[in-house]
DNA sequence: CTCGATCCCTGGACGC
DNA sequence: TGCGTCCAGGGATCGA
């Protein structure tokens, strides 16, 4: 699933393949996951690609304000505009060529001026897109809390003390840190030693201060090997990422902990599959794993696949 | 404020 | 093998 480490993946590489493009048109296929459609086919035709950046597990595609070429498009407001894409489970990003065969589940078409496409697959669709400008920009982004790679200590320790839910809760919150899901949850707090149904009320100062140091190790990490690829599904030309490879807790419910060697388990914690090494992450006494299924039971349990989504980031030509 | 439940959606895993 | 069921999960939403 698209997080912080995957969604900058993917920025980075479109970054290198359509910014400075031009939008010529835009084609949609099912639209339930767009805010407005009809916005993205009167306002992006004859805006620029300026700049993709991410914030939290959004990408947003800076616009120019249009007047490139040619007539003046009076249905193009002049004033600052964005795309802001999010990849949700499955969605995906990437420019491709225009006489190239299109993905199942390809629901965006934006043609561009080197004879690409940049195109918005998902087949669950529980991505989002939405086109932004002026003032609601600023609206939509300020609901998200700090940049977990930014964030200071002080800031980061005020933030998870301020409320008081379960820690794992509080990082995938997006309004607490921007940008933080399942897998890297369940990686920091495997590697901080805290249980993720802990309370933040009950973690001392050196604790907190401790995660927040090994999640952004975990996420520059993540990052410099192109994010986690889990389960490769459909389509070859994929560049998938490396740190599944890394991954300690997530996904590896029955295997031995790398740290202690107990049967890492799973549990329910806000609503997610939470990974976790009993012996090192001390549960609170609310807390049970649930029961090791067959397949990762026994002596030589040949470990369940990790239950998951699974996504592949594509390469962006 | 915080919780759990429900829904959205598709396809892969699994059981019979 | 084939079919039905369960499940993954980010986020919105609703009720307790």
């Amino acid at each position: 699933m698209p997080e912080l480490p995957e969604v900058e993946t993917v920025a980075r590489g479109l970054q290198k393949t359509v910014m400075g493009r031009k939008i010529l048109s835009v084609a949609l296929g099912k639209t339930d996951f767009i805010d407005d459609p009809g916005a993205l086919e009167r306002h992006l035709p004859g805006r620029r690609i300026d700049a993709v950046e991410r914030y939290g597990k959004f990408m947003m595609l800076r616009l120019s304000a249009a007047e490139i070429s040619g007539a003046v498009n009076s249905t193009v407001e002049p004033e600052a505009a964005s795309l802001l894409v999010h990849l949700g489970m499955t969605g995906n990003l990437a420019s491709r060529r225009a006489d190239e065969a299109h993905e199942k589940h390809t629901h965006v078409w934006m043609a561009l001026d080197d004879g690409r496409e940049l195109r918005y697959t998902d087949p669950r669709r529980f991505g989002r897109i939405a086109y932004l400008a002026g003032e609601a920009i600023a609206r939509e982004l300020q609901r998200f809390g700090a940049d977990p790679l930014l964030v200071g200590e002080e800031e980061f320790v005020a933030r998870i003390k301020a409320r008081r839910s379960r820690i794992k809760a509080l990082l995938l919150d997006q309004s607490v840190l921007r940008g933080v899901g399942n897998i890297y949850a369940d990686e920091s707090l495997w590697r901080a030693k805290i249980h993720p149904a802990r309370t933040s009320a009950s973690l001392t100062p050196a604790q907190l201060l401790k995660l927040r140091r090994v999640l952004q190790e975990i996420l520059r990490k993540a990052i410099s090997l192109r994010g986690s690829t889990i389960a490769d599904f459909q389509d070859g030309q994929g560049e998938p990422g490396e740190y599944q490879k890394h991954h300690r807790a997530y996904g590896r419910e029955g295997h031995k902990c790398y740290r202690c060697g107990a049967i890492v388990r799973r549990t329910i914690v806000a609503g997610r599959s939470s990974y976790y090494c009993p012996a090192c992450q001390h549960a609170p006494r609310d807390c049970r794993p649930l029961p090791l299924p067959r397949a990762a039971r026994g002596v030589k349990a040949k470990a369940s696949k990790p239950r998951t989504g699974r996504w592949k980031i594509a390469r962006n030509r």
